[in-house]
DNA sequence: CCAAATTTTTAAATTCTCCCAAATATCGTT
DNA sequence: AACGATATTTGGGAGAATTTAAAAATTTGG
């Protein structure tokens, strides 16, 4: 009944209504980089299924049915992105085009034996915290570290599992979630940002540093 | 280029070959239960693509290149099923079917990582060997347990991993690849066969035991 | 508050995989 | 060697998911 199709554009969207509500089809279009059509025909379609509420020209919005499905397969994302990256090894920025295929096509049982073996773990290899099974998700408070003032310490929250290159090149620099770093300078005008991170510094590009999420020190949550 | 629905057809056309030189239409029909009429739109979209010998009216035989994209995908499937049944403890009644999803995503360099955390395994949970990297295969010498005479004692190679029901009850008998067994009593007419296996006697309906392939107990290969 | 620019929807077309019904080829008998 | 039964292909069509191009609605700016 629910296309992969449809469970994409599900996830698409969960991703732009923490931003924008409703979310408008353009940046639907724009994100999943489709045609601005194909996406009032999917969601013309996924509002008769019950799962978004749709009006012309107005976006759309989730159902509570809508809601539930997303955050569920966002779980089989995260828990199959962490068990890769635990169990298998798989470098952090490769975990995330894995996930995106195998996340339509595992049933509820192998979740729960990943999750299981996982010990039930809340966040992902890239810091995104994973649905419960009955589909809480808990945000964790942080902001993105070009918001930042220079001279202060955070932990590194959360970054975006999209890009691969990215990923890689954290990971060279040691910048993973729950890792501490002084921001010792921000250029002005957008430009790069110093970071302290251990004993080495780095200089980190405006875009890439808009990619990260941090939080004060002091206030940081723990996670593994 | 090569779609999911392409790869069930090859797959199916591995199995069938095995048995027939070359593969009806009609055979694949009702093996993926599709009309014939798809069959034969497939089979030449798949000619086109130099993945088979086809001649109208004769059937289909593999070309090189399609007999290794098979051997390939059937690795995806055995190694999955054994992986799941290894490493996520998953009933060897369930693992055919969340293989059967999950082999047409997962990449090259997963199913590396499985096989080296399987310790490049030869054969599956349900007894079929594994093709490896390079797209060989090992076929065991075995014939289906209604085809041997009653009083001899057998090793169990291989069992149809397609029937989970059938799989459940076999578990429940102790019937798995390398269980050995003595053959007590074959009723005429394909009924029951008597089997001895441990200290227990079980009757297996014929239709069952045509799905269980055994070899003399001498002769057995030795498998984990 | 109207016209231009932008956004969104509608309509028609495409590709893929499947189906059904009708036409055609093959095969086993006699 | 021709007939009937069976197997196979052809042709036409349907549904899903997408596209492009054109039409319609909304927003914006003077």
């Amino acid at each position: 009944m629910i296309s992969q199709a449809m469970e994409d554009y599900l996830k698409a969207i969960y991703k732009l209504q923490q931003t924008m509500k409703p979310v408008p089809t353009s940046a639907l279009a724009e994100h999943m980089n489709f045609s601005p059509a194909s996406i009032t025909n999917m969601c013309k379609k996924l509002a008769e299924l019950n799962l978004l509420h749709y009006e012309p020209y107005q976006g759309v919005v989730f159902t509570e049915a809508g809601l539930q499905v997303a955050l569920e397969i966002i779980r089989h994302h995260r828990l199959i992105e962490l068990y890769l990256a635990k169990a298998l090894n798989v470098p952090w920025d490769q975990v995330h085009a894995e996930a995106e295929k195998m996340e339509h096509v595992i049933s509820e049982d192998l979740e729960d034996r990943m999750a299981e073996a996982l010990g039930d773990p809340q966040f992902d290899p890239h810091g995104a915290p994973i649905p419960s099974r009955s589909g809480k998700i808990f945000r964790v408070e942080s902001e993105t570290l070009t918001d930042m003032d220079a001279g202060n310490t955070f932990v590194v929250v959360e970054v975006n599992d999209e890009d691969s290159e990215l990923l890689r090149y954290l990971g060279t620099i040691g910048l993973y979630p729950g890792t501490e770093l002084l921001l010792v300078e921000c250029a002005p005008f957008d430009g790069p940002l110093t970071l302290q991170i251990g004993e080495e510094q780095h200089n980190l590009g405006y875009q890439a540093a808009k990619s990260v999420l941090v939080a004060p020190k002091d206030t940081s949550q723990e996670q593994l």
